[in-house]
DNA sequence: AAAATATATTTGCATATACAACTATAATCT
DNA sequence: AGATTATAGTTGTATATGCAAATATATTTT
C-alpha cells in the first residue's frame, strides 16, 4: 500500500517515521556490501575523517544519544574497525588499519546509495526534501 | 547540536532518521497523557474507526510489518484496549469499551500534538513537508 | 584543600521494529 | 477429491535506540 493512501499520511509523526524506515532499508542494501548497518558506517566515516573523535562529539554529529554511541562503538570494536583509548574522563576513538583498508569500498557504498536515491526520487527532489527536513529538524531542539 | 551542522545533514538516510526520532519524541510527549506510545495509539485509532480491522490491513495502514502489528496488538490486549477474535485464517481486532472511553482523551492528545507541531514548525511548513515526504515515500516501494 | 558541582562515558533495562521460519487455513488446479 | 500453492497471522530471534542511574574524572566554589 502506498503511503499516501494511509489514514495517517498527513501526520508528521507517522510520515517521518515511515519514510525513515524506508530510507533505512534502502541504505542498508547499499551498506550490506561491507556488512555494516548504516549507523555503524556513518560513525566509522566520522572517525575516519577525524581520528580520535570523542563519543560525545560523535553523538552530536550523528544526532544520537551518548549511550547509543557507546553501543555502536562496541560493535565496531568487535569487528576490529575502531579502537578506544581512555585517559581520565575522555575517550578517543580511532580507526584501525582494517578500517582504512575498507574506506574505498565504503565510498563505493555511499555513492551507490546516492545513485539509488537519485534514480528513485530524483536529484532535485531529494535535495529539496533533505533541506526542508533539516530545517524542520532544527526547530525541534530536543 | 543542530541538525544542519552535522557532517551528514545532506544525506536523506541520516536526515530522515534524525527527524523521525525527533518527531517520535515530540509525539510521545503528547501521547503520554494516555500512557500510550504513538504507534499503539495510531493502531488503536484505526481500530476505533473501523472495528474488526484485520492485522494485515492494519499493517498496510500503519506501514509496518505484520509481525510488528501482532506485537502492538498484544500490548493493547494487555491493556484491555482491544480484543482479537480468530475465525479460520482471519483475525479481527475490536476496540473494547475501555478504548471507547479513552477516545475523547485520545482526540485531545492528537490535537495537542498537532498544535505543538504548528507552534514549533508552522502550519504551512509542516503541511508542505508532510506532503513532500509522502510523495517521496511513495516512490520507495519496499 | 575539601566539598560541591559539572562533564564524559558506560551500564542496566526497556521498547520498537524487522526478518525469517513456522502454522494454519483457504483457494486453485489437475 | 487430493495435491499444490497462496494467504493470514504468529513466534523466535536479532538489532537499534533511548532513558535513567551509575561511575569516574574535572572544575569550581568556599
Amino acid at each position: 500500500m502506498k503511503m499516501s493512501n494511509s489514514k495517517f499520511c498527513q501526520c508528521l509523526y507517522f510520515t517521518s517515521n515511515a519514510l525513515a524506515r524506508k530510507m533505512e532499508k534502502l541504505s542498508s542494501q547499499s551498506w550490506s556490501r561491507v556488512e555494516l548497518a548504516p549507523s555503524h558506517a556513518y560513525l566509522l566515516m566520522a572517525v575516519l575523517e577525524e581520528p580520535g573523535m570523542q563519543p560525545g562529539i560523535l553523538a552530536d554529529h550523528l544526532q544520537l544519544q551518548p549511550s547509543t554511541i557507546t553501543r555502536l562503538i562496541e560493535k565496531l570494536e568487535e569487528k576490529k574497525l575502531v579502537v578506544r583509548t581512555t585517559e581520565g574522563k575522555i575517550t578517543n576513538v580511532y580507526p584501525t588499519p582494517k578500517a582504512r583498508e575498507l574506506q574505498p569500498r565504503m565510498n563505493t557504498c555511499m555513492e551507490e546509495f546516492l545513485k539509488n536515491v537519485s534514480e528513485l526520487i530524483g536529484k532535485e527532489e531529494s535535495l529539496s526534501l533533505v533541506r526542508q527536513m533539516a530545517k524542520v529538524a532544527d526547530k525541534l531542539t530536543d
